[in-house]
DNA sequence: TTACATTTGCAACTCTGTTGCATAAAGAAT
DNA sequence: ATTCTTTATGCAACAGAGTTGCAAATGTAA
């Protein structure tokens, strides 16, 4: 599906900015911070690329995660997530080297049996190492 | 231990601050936003408190976790960490309601096997969900 | 209590992110 | 194609987080 159609499907106008965010986005499971986003975006206002990723994550096009220096980066949904329900819940992996973050879409989340009192309704985990780049 | 002298037994010079600072951090095992502590301290500067923290960290007297919000928390190391080396991996727990973060000290962490290529050194997981207090 | 090294506080700065408002562009109707 | 309405964009201004350089204050050891 291409980049235009599928930000009509969420109800949302199609306008170039919008369209080159998300071909940026498409091809690898990498997520992008917002430095790296922008140079490669030309001349887009960053106040623009901040209402744009979040419009995008509100609607289910892009998920939010936040690497291990505090970094927030942002990479494409995959699995039908939705306006105000995203459905992929997957880990992560931050390289320490050259700081690229996974999208580790194919791995079991484990889970974990609290103390009483605590209930989880879900969690976030980043492994960190050494990715097959950098290897 | 009193916290004069764990600043002491890190090589670090005993002051005002830093007793003040690591006393906060000691009874619960809560992880303190920067924006928490300043108002528990009194009158002191806030470049004094990001150093101490920043000098805290190195020497392993305290550990850093960013929550889900990518506020920077920190909370007291329990097992003997040294300069350098941190050696306590624990999960942490944040709470969506009351927004504190806990560390989960008890709690076993997952081995997760990888794609080939990507070594892992260490992982982060932030468990989230309504805690004790706020169930 | 003097002297040296370290820590603190201040000023200034960068980077990240948000809000309000005027202008520009998209989409639908004519 | 032209107009109209809604939404998006760009700009200015701002708030918060975090860092660096430097002078003054404090801790520590002699």
């Amino acid at each position: 599906m291409n980049a235009a159609q599928e930000i009509k499907d969420k109800g949302l106008k199609v306008t170039t900015s919008r369209v080159k965010v998300l071909d940026i986005l498409q091809p690898d499971g990498l997520a992008l911070s917002h430095m790296e986003l922008e140079p490669m975006l030309g001349k887009i206002d960053r106040i623009t690329l901040y209402r744009i990723l979040n419009d995008f994550e509100e609607v289910g096009l892009v998920h939010k995660v936040i690497d291990l220096d505090g970094v927030t980066r942002f990479a494409l949904c995959k699995h039908n997530c939705t306006t105000h329900h995203h459905n992929d819940n997957h880990l992560h992996f931050n390289c320490t080297a050259c700081h690229k973050m996974y999208c580790m879409d194919n791995l079991p989340i484990a889970t974990v049996s609290l103390p009483k009192g605590f209930t989880a309704t879900g969690q976030s985990t980043i492994i960190y190492g050494l990715c097959s780049g950098c290897n």
